[in-house]
RNA sequence: GGAUGGGUGGCCGAGUGGUCGAAGGCAGCGGUCUUGAAAACCGCCGACUCGCAAGGGUCCGUGGGUUCGAAUCCCACCCCAUCCGCCA
């Protein structure tokens, strides 16, 4: 959530940022709403304070043994009158609470300006050196490898729950746990997270909180008989364990890191990635969330980001980070970093981790402060997130940057000791 | 699912329908004392919001209601704890 005295004090600021974004917000009307409601909040608090003042004053005259009749008379009168002004003043504050709920957060002064993907601008490649080695052989699709060795299974998950639903099976389960492990182990054991295992159902309130409602209702998949949706990234959970405190300062940084299964229905995409596991309603996640003072939020996102890179480079993974422009950022997102894996099966890079920071907009809409030390107001702290990675997309680039002229796929270095000392994963293992 | 007890400020915890935003304690801040610290003592100390300010308003789980007036009474709902039942 914005601001809303920023967006009173500079108006036209940030109607100029909200317009880099996609996407068009009109202000004018809401500043007219938020006048009126301004207005009428006047006029409540000051028949309030008649109220108030009156109650007492009976109080005092009771005690007094004196009449208060004419006392009376007047609530009888300013009673009703009140009544339906504070009624009308609720309605307006709702609808003002409703805009200000659908309004995205403002793209920070570094993001490039930019109206879709085509406008991201890349940041470096690892390895730094010209484009990703070449295979001397034909590469072939992940889903192909994975169902050649037997290990992804495209038609059982499809019987059991539907399209972009898989069955790992064998090493390719056994990998995806090897995955997991390896990465939660490199951020709590050297980058200094605190492993989290959250509820995978979240209420509404906590979707609130970090901004998947109630605007993005469609993404998710709701519990049929309770108020509950299922997560669509440990993002949601981990964010909101720090909603409705008031944190002191040497609680700051916090840094959590959880493995769940996330879900998306993937309403707007339908038609797009429909093969293999790039784009599944379930995949599992390492999530990386920081919770900063406002002056430390920007390094710390460069260090979330480097986090999540080191997964990339102790797999030997090549990828590339992207700077998203204005006009591809999350609904939450001041900045963002997206981290590309290469998929040699594919010939392109593929999304593998999102790296962003809210400042103050989750923040707001969850009330999660902190005080600093000796100081008697509460500010908002600064929320981040990033995946670290996503463990989906991470084994379907093992499966094709790690591919045999045979078909078979060579274990990188690094997840041996999670494979129980497997070196390969081939048709007859 | 059934029964019972609860939801009050950063935390713990009192609270009679009427100067209650709310006793007390802890924590925090300032001070006295001390070579310094601790202890002791004194003072300050909720959040949000409207307003240039003076000041006003809201908030005692949530939403309704009764009343001139509700943290206190009534209704509904949510959540938590414990016991019973069921169950990974």
């Amino acid at each position: 959530m914005l601001d809303i005295k920023l967006i009173r004090a500079e108006p036209e600021l940030v109607q100029s940022r909200l317009a880099i974004r996609s996407g068009s917000y009109d202000l004018n009307s809401f500043h007219d709403l938020e006048a009126k409601k301004r207005k009428i909040q006047g006029e409540v608090e000051a028949l309030q304070a008649r109220r108030n003042g009156v109650s007492k004053e009976v109080g005092v005259r009771k005690k007094a043994g004196e009449d208060a009749s004419d006392l009376f008379a007047e609530m009888k009168e300013l009673g009703p009158q009140l009544k339906d002004l504070e009624a009308e003043f609720k309605e307006l504050e709702q609808k003002v609470d409703g805009v200000l709920a659908g309004l995205p957060n403002l793209p920070g002064t570094d993001v490039p300006v930019g109206a879709d993907e085509s406008g991201n601008v890349e940041l470096r490649r690892w390895p730094d050196v010209g484009e990703p080695e070449k295979l001397d052989f034909i590469a072939k699709n992940h889903w192909e490898l994975g169902e050649d060795l037997g290990i992804l299974d495209f038609d059982a998950g499809a019987k059991i729950a539907g399209a972009r639903f898989t069955v790992l099976r064998g090493a390719g389960a056994r990998l995806s746990r090897a995955l997991i492990n390896f990465m939660l182990d490199l951020h709590t054991g050297e980058h200094g997270y605190t492993e989290v295992m959250p509820p995978l159902l979240a209420n509404q309130k906590t979707l609130y909180g970090t901004g998947q409602l109630p605007k993005f209702e469609e993404d998710l998949f709701a519990a049929k008989d309770d108020p509950l949706y299922m997560i669509p990234t440990a993002e949601v959970p981990l964010t909101n364990l720090v909603g409705d405190q008031i944190l002191t300062e040497e609680d700051l940084p916090l840094k959590m890191t959880a493995w769940t299964t996330c879900f998306r229905r993937e309403a707007g995409a339908a038609g797009k990635d429909t093969r293999g596991l790039i784009r599944q309603h379930q995949f599992d996640k390492v999530e990386l969330v920081w919770i900063t003072r406002p002056e430390d939020s920007g390094e710390a996102l460069e260090q979330l980001t480097a986090n999540a890179e080191e997964v990339l480079k102790r797999l030997k993974l090549p990828y590339r980070a992207v700077a998203l422009c204005s006009g591809d950022l999350g609904f939450a997102a001041v900045k963002t970093y997206d981290l590309e894996v290469w998929l040699p099966g594919q010939g392109c890079y593929r999304e593998i981790s999102s790296c962003s920071n809210t400042e103050s907009f989750q923040a707001r809409r969850m009330k999660a402060r902190f005080r600093r030390a000796g100081a008697k107001k509460p500010e908002m702290v600064h929320t981040l997130n990033g995946s670290g990675l996503a463990v989906g997309r991470t084994l379907v680039a093992i499966l094709e940057n790690y591919q045999q002229a045979d078909g078979s796929i060579k274990i990188p270095e690094a997840l041996i000791p999670y494979m129980g000392g497997i070196t390969t994963i081939s048709k007859a293992s």
